[in-house]
DNA sequence: AATGAATGAGAGTTCATTCAT
DNA sequence: GATGAATGAACTCTCATTCAT
């Protein structure tokens, strides 16, 4: 046991360590500018090495896009919301929301994904289920019980908070993904969602 | 004079030749996979033709870029609108824009910019302005005028022509994007659009 | 004395167990082909292991060479007859060697050996000495107690063997050594052998 | 024409200078120890070089295979014979076929070829018929027509070819496969090719 | 203007071998 | 004695680019 679990953790950290620098190497310069022999020199070991831990570069490019997977979908969590008044709770959300996804290292990943998901639709899906489709949903659980809860007149509850996601940040999300524009400051960020919430909550109005 | 003509036109036609090869090839296999050989094979000449035509890779991308984003603007141009009715030019328009941009066609000419957006910001702001601004630039004034005629209720017109695009369009564009969907269906971009229009015209409509 | 001895035939029969793994490796991919790293992932054991047992790859090469020399010494035994009749004697004999030194076993053996030979003349010397030339000295030697018998008219017992094998195997044995055919079967064999004693024995026969 | 036909000499010159060099290093190294750099240097040029006139290692291996099976096939026109005395006419043939096929050139190559005859049957197939099966029907012609004249009595003169060129073949080639000895001199060939001939000529007397 | 042979740097990958545990 | 991580050299092959014709 003993004897497992301490070569087990330094496997475990080095392989770590290794998709750390691969993230980074793949962010700077794109998959296939990204070459091995840099991830290697940059973790201060050998190419031999990198391929004790992954099979090739695909390899390594895909448990990157896995590990990444994994943090979008923990991050999608902070949107969770009990915050009992609407506007309150949306108007944290859509900030909440764009301050992650707008942040120089979202758009970097997901420029990398997006040019990726060509040759490989594979992770392109997984992304985007981790991703934008986890986001939707949480925000549309919330709508849900705001539904009930009769704050809101919604059918749809998962369309509507795709449409509330669209309002808040299709104009800048563009932008970025463009790299027409650097990452938003919070009053950027708030000159997009506040309109967007004023906007939701007209629409969704229960007495309308 | 006429002697001069001739081979301008000559050479502007194998230019353009060029630039419809090259431009196949970067879209199937992105930028850095694209070889130069590839492109002159398909071409049915040599590579050393290419570089009478493009100083280098770099160039011929660039070309292609430009030549892309003009055509963008054009087709931003099938969003105009003198539509009396607001909710007819409304759907009209986002089916009219979803068509564009959701097609495969767009869909691989995004993600070779966006992945290449990094390396070389000045191309993803070209392609920023030509295509998503341009677009909302259309949408703002049609706003405009109907804001002007009482039909709606909109401060700003162009944020309010990015927020429809964002109702219209971001489940979609984002699952598109990751590859995630295929090419949607006249159905299926209904499904989007008249959510969509209806909720905006609650949204603005003037008798809020 | 026992202590000493339980471990050294274990050491023993691992050294064994992976002298039969690297030959398969090397019969089937060829010396420069064969990996260590397949031997030992064959194994079920470790690199590491194989070199606490061979100093190197071409160590562990000559011992396989080693080894199958004293195996193809002991086939060439089978050869040994005590037959009267010089016919019934010359077809059994021919019929075995042709069986053993045409299976695919032994012609794997010889195209790998006599491949290395060149980079390594001893390994291709200590082969010919344990086969060829010791096949065709059992046979020499029963020759030789033929003609002491009268039943045969030979000068030099050796060079007739050598002659007697050549006319049995020439044929096949360069059409297996290029691929060129399968192993023979036991009538093809008999194709050979039997036209080939008739030959022998005429060329040889007392009474000539 | 001259356009066209200036290039293409050039382009074969080098190609064949290419086939040359590699010829001498796979011969040397063996297939698989032989490397593209090692080749390009000795040829003075670049690795790019060599894969613009060979798509790959593989297809260079190959070209250098067509064209010794082609040098092969015109070697064994050498054993061509008119000779009216059947006893001068294999002694000569005798003598040139081992002086050809134990020579150092021709060992090499065959061991190369050999060994890769397991990977690539196609390899050992071509060179099995354009050399030791076409050798053999040479001589087989000529034992046909010396049988037609009555000069000797031979049921299958193929067979029969195969059978001389056994008896004087086999002691020396499979000592010169394992490289247990050097290129023979004359007189040890005699001493193969005189017996050979005499044995020969007893078993086919046609006064038997 | 068009060609295509030549280049050389650099890509991904493999492998025999070593060594600390 | 067994392990397996680490190494670094070597491998095949590709590619953007140049240049003489």
């Amino acid at each position: 046991m003993i004897q497992d679990l301490k070569p087990r953790l330094d496997r475990d950290a080095r392989r770590e360590a290794i998709l750390d620098v691969a993230r980074d190497v793949f962010l700077e310069e794109g998959y296939a500018n990204a070459s091995m022999s840099t991830i290697a020199a940059r973790l201060g070991g050998s190419k031999g090495t990198l391929y004790n831990y992954f099979k090739n570069k695909e390899d390594l490019f895909a448990a990157y896009v896995t590990r990444h997977c994994m943090w979008q979908r923990e991050a999608m969590f902070a949107l969770f919301s009990e915050e009992k008044d609407v506007r309150t709770a949306l108007t944290k959300l859509g900030r909440t929301y764009l301050s992650i996804v707008l942040s120089d290292f979202s758009l970097l990943n997901f420029r990398l994904i997006v040019a990726e998901a060509q040759r490989t639709p594979a992770v392109g899906k997984a992304f985007y289920e981790a991703g934008p489709e986890r986001g939707s949903q949480m925000l549309g659980a919330y709508l849900e019980r705001a539904n009930a809860r009769g704050l809101l007149k919604i059918d749809d509850p998962l369309r509507a908070a795709h449409q509330f996601i669209g309002l808040c940040q299709n104009r800048l999300m563009k932008a970025r993904l463009c790299n027409a524009v650097g990452e938003p400051t919070a009053e950027e960020i708030d000159r997009e969602v506040l309109p967007a919430v004023e906007a939701f909550l007209t629409a969704f109005a229960p007495g309308r």
